[in-house]
DNA sequence: CGCAACATTGAAGCAGATCAAGGCATGTGG
DNA sequence: CCACATGCCTTGATCTGCTTCAATGTTGCG
């Protein structure tokens, strides 16, 4: 899978995939990662568009815009929970806002670890290995950094012995810390 | 009307309101400007929170969380127009991450001044003047910038002929240039 | 007027980007 | 099995766009 998302719905049934947003010239914003159980192109709507591709295999289910219209006619209680999800989506995109508006690099990338910790959490919690499917270059371009201040990042974070980095992601040898690291509590001047 | 907007659905019925998100240390990120016409905390949710204020004076309509409960199950197409709305929301919190995230500051003024226009433009178009009623701390923390380097972009974009700084505003000489830098299709190296 | 809040402007500093090499796997064909 | 690509990832040196710091200017209002 691969492409625009627009004017009908899918659900992501197994796999990651990440969507993401273009810029004329290259420029690319990682808008989310989707997991199993997630929609992509929440809800259909004209002139709205991003693209999304897989991490590895993925399966899906698709509904066309028609399709779309009919199911929710037929049950509109399923609306009250699209509506749910698009709030989540929301409250999630207001998040993204705080950390690419007003974080520093290294606020982000222990935001992010955080982040996708909990959700993966949801689906299933590996032993204390925490799993990133996706490359360095996603990663950087979900945050609004570039691949080597991750990976500087990273490797900070494995100096101070927050985390171990292995192949396909991240041993938290002391979660409680990264997890202070992104509330950013220390105070900045002014 | 100030504080947090939580558990109840707010309408705006007149006047400008920013919403915005705080870091414990005071760093602020504001999440977008209302206009008459649209929903304050969307659908009610826990755990879910932004402030919102007033820029000027506005009148509202609030709706307790039970009253909107409520009310939906009355009117269950009210839901698919609270649906597109959300989606339209999701669609701008998109736009504006791919903007905090990869655009350049100029790129951000710019858009910024271009997706303002397109905004009242929908409610009304004065002459070539376009109101900011935000002060310029809050168009730095709706950008992701400082205070400072809005005030110089705009004073850039002043020299440089694309509009000129009013009281209360600003009044577009070249719309299209404004247009031309916000879509940012110079090539950058890579 | 005189103060307070907001805005502009300039100089200096720095976080993160860019540029530039290497690692380090996995693959592949000789 | 080894030479040698190829595609990430890491690491170091340097550069720069934006921030920070510091005045100064402007506006509005009691």
């Amino acid at each position: 899978m691969a492409g625009q998302v627009a004017g009908s719905v899918h659900g992501l049934t197994a796999g990651v995939a990440r969507m993401y947003k273009l810029l004329p010239d290259g420029r690319r914003q990682v808008i989310g990662f989707a997991l199993p159980g997630d929609f992509l192109g929440t809800v259909p709507s004209d002139r709205y568009s991003f693209s999304a591709d897989a991490i590895g295999s993925v399966s899906l289910c698709h509904l066309s815009r028609e399709a779309f219209a009919q199911f929710i006619e037929q049950r509109p209680q399923f609306l009250i929970r699209i509506n749910e999800f698009a709030a989540r989506e929301l409250m999630l995109a207001q998040e993204q806002m705080l950390l690419l508006g007003r974080r520093t690099a290294e606020e982000k990338v222990a935001s992010f670890l955080v982040g996708w910790r909990q959700r993966l959490a949801h689906i299933r919690n590996g032993p204390q290995i925490l799993a990133l499917p996706m490359s360095r270059q996603d990663i950087a371009d979900y945050l609004g950094l570039t691949i080597e201040t991750v990976s500087r990042t990273l490797t900070r974070f494995e100096r101070q012995k927050m985390l171990i980095i292995v192949s396909g992601g991240v041993r938290l040898l002391d979660p409680a810390r990264v997890a202070a690291v992104a509330a950013a509590r220390k105070i900045r001047r002014k």
